[in-house]
DNA sequence: TGACATCTACGAATTTGTTCGTATGATGTC
DNA sequence: GACATCATACGAACAAATTCGTAGATGTCA
């Protein structure tokens, strides 16, 4: 019944990126925080309102500014994102996502030894070795 | 003006898998491969000349049977949503993407095997040492 | 208390994506 | 030549996302 969409709209992303960075917080500050988007307070407002009926926030009514907080964490999120666009784009493999990332966009050289780190933790989990 | 999308829609991205396996086809034969949605012949039609309008797609009309070819290639696409996908959810990062894109769908040791040598080329390629 | 600011609720307009039905014309078969 | 088949074109309906204006309730403060 409540599940969490798959992919958050754009503008949903948006808000939640301002929700996971301050924690709960009120539709005037996720405002004050997203003026690129030169929307106008009550956009801002509606779109947090159904975000609350489609349960990706939910909100405090007890006083009379409602505080808003993220159902899931960023983390959850961006792995939905990734799923969601590894199944669409990539037939389902995260390898090769990943390596048309790392080929886009070289990461700087303690991003590419944190990965590596990472790819190593894994073969060690799997028992692989590699030398 | 003609600038390709950022981001092709669900049914666009769907009909563009077709295309790049398949090179340049006819309505017909990516609807035939598009079974999986269960939708109208006229929709995979009137969705293919949207992308013509759109400029994701060409199309040869020099027969009855119009012959529709991908305008950008797989790969420049896949860039694109992982560009696009960067930018919303991940601040920019690759090495973030690339970390939750692995974190939650870990990949084969041989897979594994490939992005560290991925990575040792860009280590090379940028001068870096990592020992 | 009265003026003003701020908040939520709500309806509505607009745009975009997706779907399909129907019309119309070309092609092919018997 | 008549008829079924297949193609494109096109209009329209529908849903979802986004945007905003206005109304009404509540709070502030001089």
């Amino acid at each position: 019944m409540s599940r969490i969409r798959v992919r958050p709209t754009d503008a949903e992303l948006a808000i939640l990126q301002v929700l996971w960075e301050q924690g709960p917080t009120t539709v005037r500050l996720v405002h004050e925080a997203l003026e690129a988007r030169e929307t106008g307070y009550t956009t801002t407002l509606k779109l947090m309102q159904i975000m609350a009926e489609k349960g990706l926030v939910t909100r405090d009514e007890s006083a009379r500014t409602h505080v808003y907080t993220a159902v899931a964490n960023q983390a959850e999120t961006q792995q939905r994102l990734i799923a969601d666009l590894m199944d669409r784009a990539f037939g389902g493999s995260a390898a090769a996502l990943v390596m048309q990332a790392l080929s886009s966009q070289p990461a700087s050289a303690e991003e590419l030894a944190e990965i590596e780190q990472l790819i190593a933790d894994f073969q060690v989990g799997t028992g692989e070795r590699h030398d």
